[in-house]
DNA sequence: AGAGGTTACGGGCAGCGTAAGGATC
DNA sequence: GATCCTTACGCTGCCCGTAACCTCT
């Protein structure tokens, strides 16, 4: 009965699976099945039920849970307490928000790996809705993106507030003064794909009958946002602070709307449950790292 | 970094050196450097320091020793929360009084395998003044012993209360009356040896300038101090009890003194800190068991 | 010399991955 | 047939015990 079983015996719980388990735990599903037989003979209980399609835990695997939590968390708190640094080990599966990327996500893992460098990480940039479901369901250990989080699983802690700006290229005859919704509509809006807050935001103020029909370009890349918008495709709503560099040489310009957009407040957000000693760390070395001002987008 | 390494260390930090604790876990020495170097290492930090004849614990081991035994604390609770009986495996160093042997010990050691198949004692027969010592340097885990228990590292529960008697072949020509001390004093008196309570208190009955010398006969072996009273080499104080048989058939008796002989609380002492899950529950065990009445001495 | 920890080395076993085998939809 | 868990099997690597070595009293 070692550590490894319990926590391979938690992920399986969350899951509901051993073959996803085997994959979160890079580890083969025989591999998988085989410590929790184990763990199953050593304590003399049947842990879950195999259903067809999944797994449940039984009413002592249900107990079991529990303990085999609070071990894991007592270890990791035991590392970071006793341990030198190097001690911390471990892969952190790290969703973000592609904003964060080009700001400043590379200082942070930067900076993560200069202090914990046995810790790895595993980058998957997505929309927030996204994330927002894979962390509920432990495919992520962390995620930074727009808040704020409501679900009460997951606990979250704000990182930065980035103002969305109307922008365009210079080459767009754009008049100084507010435009109006109706003579914004003239070109598609580029921005955050759908199913993000900033799109719906902005599809939200076209709604009635006297305003025009908008053509929304929602687009999962915001490198590709920024590519179309230096082209004069169209107008774009983006936060401000990833094309410092574009603003700042003049190839793109802010300007102002009728209706102002909405900010955008980052959270670090993670599992309360399991093992979240390191997600609980890396969050508080983003919320350093975000605080710190960056210079803009790298394309 | 698994719980093996972890009870290892604990046990190394108790015991206060390598090889002690080898025999303590039933393992070599060079085994226990192994598992320390190695958690030392996963660790990144130091946690004893090797003197020339002991080892001590760094402040980093001290730190981390509060957390093993949690986690040690922590799984044996799980164990016995979730596992079958089966599960509670391990071996006890039971420490017992004689007269615990002659009265209910075996009936406690088969309701215990009975119940928890995987747990092995190694039993120690011994003075409670002896077993007292052994449970403070962690060589004992449990101990049935006479208390009271004033120590404060130790957890202890009364078993039972024995009343010693007066006790003499009846080939010795003793008076119905209570014998005064001056003529009990003809015979050797015999009973547990020196550096118990029983072997004290006698003593100090004699204590006096007008009182004769007393011959005692200490003897380690209860059943010794039976046979030898049978023998009629002189009278001896032992619990009733442990010579039911030998009263029922006339070829021992009680009689009465001058003064009366204490009564002998039994109790069961553990150490309250490390993994004493399974050592308490022999204690609850032994509780019920010693309620139960019980035949005499098997010569 | 003796007690106690470390290093060296060989063997046994646990745990893994690959691959094949059910069961259920 | 697809999905998911289990079983079979060979291999690797870890951990242990034996034995020799080192150090301090």
């Amino acid at each position: 009965m070692d550590l490894k079983a319990l926590e391979t015996f938690v992920w399986v719980a969350h899951l509901g699976g051993f073959r996803t388990a085997a994959d979160r735990l890079n580890a083969t599903q025989p591999a998988i099945s085989a410590r929790i037989a184990q763990l199953e003979e050593d304590l003399g209980v049947r842990l879950f039920d195999r259903e067809t399609r999944r797994v449940t835990l039984t009413e002592k695997g249900l107990n079991l849970l529990g303990y085999a939590e609070r071990m894991l968390a007592l270890r990791a708190e035991m590392l970071q307490a006793v341990g030198e640094k190097g001690a911390v080990r471990g892969t952190i599966r790290l969703g973000v928000a592609e904003s964060i990327v080009h700001t400043w996500l590379s200082r942070l893992v930067e900076r993560l790996h200069y202090l914990y460098p046995a810790v790895s990480l595993e980058i998957e940039v997505d929309s927030s809705t996204v994330m927002r479901e894979e962390l509920l369901s432990h495919q992520l250990d962390l995620a930074f993106l727009v808040g704020p989080i409501a679900e009460p699983q997951l606990k979250s802690v704000p990182l930065c507030s980035y103002d969305l700006a109307w922008v365009a290229s210079p080459t767009l005859p754009l008049p100084p003064e507010p435009v109006p919704l109706k003579d914004l509509a003239r070109w598609p809006i580029i921005t955050f794909s759908r199913n993000t807050q900033p799109f719906g935001a902005i599809q939200d103020m076209f709604v009635g009958s006297d305003m025009p029909a908008v053509r929304m370009f929602g687009n999962s890349s915001l490198a590709t946002v920024v590519r179309m918008t230096l082209d004069g495709i169209g107008v774009s709503a983006i936060p401000s602070l990833v094309i410092a560099r574009e603003l700042a040489d003049g190839r793109l310009k802010i300007f102002q709307a009728e209706r102002p957009l909405p900010r955008l407040d980052f959270v670090a957000a993670y599992a309360k449950k399991p093992d979240s000693y390191i997600a609980a760390t890396i969050a508080t070395l983003a919320v350093e790292v975000a605080g710190t001002p960056t210079a803009g987008l790298l394309l």
